[in-house]
DNA sequence: AAAGCTTAAATTGTCGACAAAATAGCGAAT
DNA sequence: ATTCGCTATTTTGTCGACAATTTAAGCTTT
């Protein structure tokens, strides 16, 4: 079981598909690093498909906010920076603070039922001493929480916009601090108030517990 | 001076820019009806461009939630429904409180001064019975907002992606409702508390301002 | 030697044609 | 008459080639 298991529900059916997945894999994962040009051609002849495609691929990625593109010159991957991130975070914490909110309505009783469940395996496997599970945990606690928000416009932008870019610049940085029991507890406080249907409250403590984040991330860039 | 205004920095360079915009203004201003399908090839006859610009502005209108596509199958325009038009707004309240809330910090004396000249000219020209600049300074008033965040990816989100398809909604519900006076004053105290660098404030003010503007639209479309 | 212009190479934008898939239409069987 | 299956047509996906623009190189000039 990989850290991409949130990706499951993506197949790809087009030739587009398969080469804008794994473009974005490289992509998100360094293997092809911040700034590099994207040449259409050197790809095309790399992944073995039409430019036709490729560019389509890129476009893609251009909606996803990993690549920039000037017309007429070419597109390349987006620079990391200080201001970036915050910038990425201080939009992460208002929608997934309206998903909390809106999860603590909309959730049904066995979804939350299932997220508790999530989150004691989670601290058992994180007890137990194998951290390996941690980014993969806490990427599907955040990922139930947006499902439960039952909006697809919250859904589409988090999931399709920003979480791949998130997940760069975790890689870049390193993977993810050491603060995993204090993020346990939070998770645990919104889990709860989910469950008694709090909105506010439920709102109120995935904004800090994203704040608490960004501030962990954020010494390690500059 | 249309209530395009917004649009002027947009210049479109390439051919397919051409496309993707009057593609676009066809769907939000309802040329093009909610639902209809979106043929390739009969597009390009209608515009005089090749299918593979077609292709990429359908693209780009995906990626702004105006069209849905399903592979080997086509592109249809977004239906409107009730449901819909809540969900947008939940995301628009999130979004723009961020907005309201970072403004309050990053926004200049200056473009405080500038927004304030706008409520007062506003002001005037509504109170004078030119309704018709209603929905412009509305729109001029929360895009300022916006841009006064500085955060780059909020006015990506909101602008490119968000704005057009709050459009279309208005112009298919025949445009703005009667609530022309107190939606001044609720600008006036959001401007008031940017100007008193009160982000919380700022942020909460601007959500009630939409969850009125929501329950002001929603009767008219169901 | 440095700056500016001219020309050559490379890259992106656009186009028409072919391949693959889906839809529509027709006929046969129940 | 309806359903199932087959064929034909239409539509989308992919490809290679050409056009337009940008970038790089070389030359001239000061």
């Amino acid at each position: 079981m990989g850290d991409d298991m949130i990706l499951a529900v993506e197949q790809a059916v087009t030739s587009s598909d398969k080469t804008f997945f794994q473009l974005r894999k490289d992509i998100v994962e360094g293997t092809i690093l911040p700034g590099s040009k994207l040449s259409e051609t050197e790809l095309s002849t790399k992944y073995s498909v039409s430019r036709a495609v490729v560019r389509e691929a890129i476009n893609r990625l251009e909606s996803c906010h990993l690549v920039e593109r000037k017309a007429n010159v070419g597109a390349r991957v987006v620079s990391l920076t200080p201001e970036g991130l915050v910038e990425l975070y201080q939009v992460r914490e208002s929608l997934e603070g309206m998903a909390a909110r809106l999860a603590a309505t909309n959730m049904s009783d066995e979804e939350i039922a299932d997220l508790r469940e999530l989150l004691s395996t989670h601290f058992n496997t994180v007890k137990s001493g194998e951290t390996y599970y941690q980014e993969a945990g806490d990427v599907d606690f955040h990922y139930r929480i947006i499902l439960g928000s039952k909006n697809s416009h919250l859904i589409a932008m988090l999931y399709n916009g920003l979480y791949h870019l998130i997940r760069m610049y975790r890689v870049q940085l390193g993977m993810a601090g050491p603060r995993v029991t204090t993020a346990f507890d939070e998770h645990k406080h919104i889990v709860d108030a989910i469950a008694n249907r709090d909105p506010e409250l439920a709102e109120m403590l995935m904004r800090r517990h994203i704040q608490y984040t960004c501030r962990n991330l954020k010494p390690k860039l500059s």
